[in-house]
DNA sequence: TTTTCTGCAAACGATTTGCATACAC
DNA sequence: GTGTATGCAAATCGTTTGCAGAAAA
């Protein structure tokens, strides 16, 4: 069972919308397999794709970006650095549950693997009667190596 | 003890960081004060300003803002509408722990108070040497109302 | 009076859009 | 063939910045 989304996926969720399979959005899909663990922007995407000899207009890129993420194969997210960026989701919509640490100095991010929201989940939609299909976290701190120039 | 900053907060902080009081940062924080609950983008504040007849460059809006979130009243949060926005914060950096629940169908956010994410942070912390200073957490779903209109 | 602020207008950078052409089905 | 996608360039939109005048300390 794999753990992550193939190019077929993506050929069945086009067709399931009747979207068209394209090399461009392929491509596109390819950079984030190859890339796991990333967050990557669209500026990023692109700048992958000129590096490759397979540069895709700038414009399709982020129509892909939007694509694959309404297909939800993608996530996208915002670090606060001005730009959206995505990663890929898990397939079992139950197991991407990582949380994002962002270090408020240097502004790397990293990733936590977690599932102890499920209680929490289930606690907010008894509470609130909002119906909870996803959910993302962030952690603002300090990473281990700028831990030690900070202390002021 | 007051559970929310006051304007003589916002005269003392900025003393501290050599920084002006002014008319302008005042009545940026009067809108937090006056519309709790509220996540209000740089454009929603300036519209307030401009409705209460004591507008205000939206330049300085910003940078107010800005200000406001260094200085730690405002916590800044982006609901991926397009721009960022902003409430208060609670004085107690502990007590400022409730959760946004954001329909993606209506685009309403909520509040949800708790913190579950205590025990959560220490586990993390402990586990990765990441120094945890704040965080933020978004679910993503189907309000209450638009829960009937879902049945698909 | 010195330094920091404000307001305006221009600059910016990320993202979107219109449109003619190219391609998937 | 038909409808959707691409690429380009122009348009948009939130946000930032330079600068001269205004105001706080």
């Amino acid at each position: 069972m794999p753990t992550t989304f193939t190019m077929e996926d993506l050929r069945q969720k086009l067709q399931e919308r009747q979207h068209k399979m394209t090399p461009q959005r392929q491509i596109v899909l390819q950079i984030f397999l190859d890339h796991p663990g990333e967050h990557l922007s669209a500026e990023d995407v692109h700048g992958i794709l000129r590096d490759n000899h397979s540069e895709i207009g700038l414009a399709t890129v982020y129509r892909s970006l939007e694509l694959l993420s309404d297909l939800g194969i993608l996530q996208k997210m915002e670090f606060g650095d001005g730009c959206s960026r995505y990663e890929v989701n898990a397939i079992d919509p139950d197991t991407h549950h990582h949380h994002h640490l962002i270090c408020t100095k240097c502004g790397k991010v990293t990733e936590f693997e977690d599932d102890l929201l499920e209680n929490l989940e289930q606690d907010i939609e008894n509470k609130s009667g909002f119906r909870i299909m996803d959910h993302q976290v962030k952690f603002f701190g300090y990473c281990k190596e700028c831990q030690d120039s900070v202390e002021d």
